[in-house]
DNA sequence: GCTTATTAAAGTGTCGACAATATAGACCCC
DNA sequence: GGGGTCTATATTGTCGACACTTTAATAAGC
């Protein structure tokens, strides 16, 4: 019952699943050739299959595949991050900015209980404000935005390329506490049906969150310039 | 030499685009289903290109598909209309803000030139400002915001939905001369590199222009109720 | 007469084979 | 020895056929 849960009913779904954790968990690196052959023995399906795979892991952004040359994965780059990130910054404040125009009470009552035991968590010891409560938060204001596209293009198309960085460039659950606080701020606007401030909020906590990023991918190259 | 001019290599590419010329200009009515079968002698190409196609033409949420049953054309709606406005001011604003800061001087140069002549045509008599100038210029902006994601989103995907709208609801070339004005300040405030005014007057373009379609859309609605 | 099974038709999903294109290596020319 | 051409190989693009699912029409039961 995750929120997230998509079902395979084809044979090219699973195929798309399967590569698709591959590519984003790093099991295919990022920039490797997709040679259609040689995944149809891999998975044990036609090429029909796969190149229908491949055909939507491109309209997710995480192939580009060139006529009559074939398909790679794409290749992560900080600016590549920071192109992301300003995609995000635009669409999940139109996103946070409808939710507040649109989410039922219901709705914005159930997302207050999800922080209240977020905020559970992490009162209660170890167990620091992770990966998946973030995720969930933010698609739960997508999901409010009643925007089919923007909702479409956000949980089909970038939050998996989101999460192939945040994975492959190791930068899982940072900004524990702050990002608590502003998810509340953001919730907060939104139950005030104030349009304008839940847009802003959301817009700064991508922001901010972006710049983390950067300050990490920054650190960590300088890191590694030491040890060489 | 047209700004959004596309080469097809191979059979698939083809097909994809006369597709979507049929599909956008209404010669596939909205909503009607796509037959395989039917489409690949239609065509006269195998039933793997039509596929091949109708999956690309389902990233650009141009047709629906379902797994087992088949694709059908999206069936256009005001609120389906609403909702694309929201997604291009979110994305387009974006875009002007990031063309204020990316965009070179030649560029920008470049783009007041397209205003002059325009301005030129406009005064010079009957050629209004056309649909075509009209799209020229988000073009360039668009382009301006180096944003590969922000490009590919909107040139690939929501540019010929929205013309799809613009030609099935007959609204073509409106709001000549305030719009106009608007792409003058715009162009301006890109100059200026004052990204916070161009993401506004972005938006507020993009806002207006849906709410005269919507007005347009409200009164033909009325028409029709007179008539019956 | 209405509902429920059965079955035939049509359509999509998958497969293996062939055709066209690109890549790599050998060979030749300068 | 460097550059270019040609050939062989590998890979992608396209095709027609088969398998499975859905749909609708027909028949059976109440």
């Amino acid at each position: 019952m995750n929120l997230l849960s998509e079902q395979a009913v084809t044979s090219a779904d699973k195929t798309f699943f399967l590569l698709r954790k591959d590519i984003v968990e790093g099991g295919i690196a990022s920039g490797a050739k997709l040679s259609e052959t040689e995944l149809s023995t891999k998975y044990t399906v036609s090429r029909a299959v796969i190149r229908e795979a491949i055909n939507r892991l491109e309209s997710c952004r995480l192939v580009e595949r060139k006529a009559n040359i074939g398909a790679r994965v794409v290749a992560l780059s900080p600016q590549g991050l920071i192109e992301l990130y300003e995609v995000r910054e635009a669409l999940e404040g139109m996103a946070a900015r409808l939710a507040a125009r649109n989410m039922t009470e219901q709705e914005i009552t159930a997302l207050n209980d999800l922080l209240n035991q977020h905020f559970q968590e992490v009162k209660g010891g170890e167990s620091y404000y992770q990966e998946a409560g973030d995720v969930d938060f933010h698609y739960r204001i997508i999901q409010g935005s009643k925007n089919r596209h923007l909702i479409n293009m956000l949980t089909n198309g970038i939050y998996h390329l989101v999460r192939m960085y945040r994975v492959q460039l190791g930068m899982a659950g940072p900004r524990v506490t702050t990002a608590f606080d502003e998810h509340r701020h953001i919730v907060k606007a939104i139950s005030n049906r104030d349009e304008e401030l839940a847009e802003m909020l959301m817009r700064r906590h991508i922001t901010y969150s972006r710049i983390n990023i950067e300050q990490k991918l920054a650190t960590d190259a300088g890191n590694r310039r030491e040890q060489a």
